[in-house]
DNA sequence: CGCCGACTCGCCGTTTTCGGACATCAATGA
DNA sequence: TCATTGATGTCCGAAAACGGCGAGTCGGCG
């Protein structure tokens, strides 16, 4: 019903396994972890086309690499508005930085959805570009992650390594 | 997600009221009454195009000129395993004639399932082409019609006359 | 006796409704 | 300190309701 034209897709290796794009013509629609508690099998109509998804790849590649601190993609994520306002929310989120659910629930003008924006944000499509890793709880701890609470972790100690200038990587071993 | 490219309509008037007919690449998806029970509006994205109706048009047109028993076109209904089972059923019952729900259950391997075959045949996509209303109680009344029920008789009572050559429509009046 | 209508009950797929469960958190009371 | 409670949107499973039925039963009524 919603002019479903087509879809390509395509895989890349991450230091937190594997990644699966989705995007359609008008940009990017998933990104999954292939260990991850959602992930779905690749519908058969879909097409694999890496060039639609190179600026992606790459994009996410210098993420890892710790040279990118933001992302410059045509997004298309698909959800219901208050999803949508949610996740674009997260996209205002600071690279190094977290909130609670309750301030982001805050910040969307809908002060007391603060376990809506829980459930939404496990249903982001788009995780990493939209840092939904960025919002932990009220007390400091993490509480979920679409793609496993070790990634979680793995991603806010990446960005606090190089938002924080710890060339070392001291914070990444110290928990 | 399946697949939907595009839709095309257009409308048609006919004895018993406006009809309005859906289309895609594949075939003919729908036809209601204009005056129906479950009549819906036309969708903003659907394309009025009546000359890939052109073809289904005509075909009706000498149906209700009595010229026509038998349809020759591409369909493409939308339903449930078990209601397109029902919908194809119908497409064998012979010009002219009806059976019971009951029957109809029979001869789809379910002779339980009368009252689902109600349901499914109230739900007929391409009435008409797909002949619902050759399917009537067991007691011989006509129990019901998406279009109407002056519409079920209408249809009947057109088949009767052509079929069984009342070439003065003495049938047609009365009742 | 026959015929007919009103009523009951079982059968089936689909649709609708409903009740929890969630990646929460602050306030309350024991 | 800890368990309890209420507010929020969405998804998912279970359960119930709902039909374009039909066979059987039971009283009326001629």
């Amino acid at each position: 019903m919603s002019g479903t034209h087509a879809l390509w897709y395509d895989e890349m290796p991450s230091p937190v396994g594997m990644l699966r794009l989705v995007a359609d013509e008008m940009g990017l629609r998933e990104i999954w972890f292939e260990r991850g508690s959602h992930r779905k099998a690749a519908q058969p109509h879909w097409l694999r086309a890496p060039e639609s998804l190179a600026a992606a790849r790459r994009q996410l590649e210098e993420y890892f690499a710790g040279t990118r601190q933001q992302f410059d993609l045509a997004l298309h994520p698909q959800g219901t508005p208050f999803q949508l306002a949610v996740w674009w929310e997260l996209a205002r989120i600071p690279y190094g930085g977290t909130i609670s659910y309750g301030e982001l629930a805050r910040r969307i003008g809908q002060p007391l959805a603060m376990r809506a924006v829980g459930a939404a944000n496990g249903r982001n499509p788009l995780p990493i570009v939209l840092p939904c890793h960025r919002v932990i709880g009220a007390d400091g701890s993490l509480t979920g992650f679409g793609g496993g609470l070790p990634t979680k972790r793995y991603l806010l100690s990446l960005e606090d390594r190089i938002a924080h200038g710890d060339l070392f990587g001291a914070n990444a071993l110290a928990k």
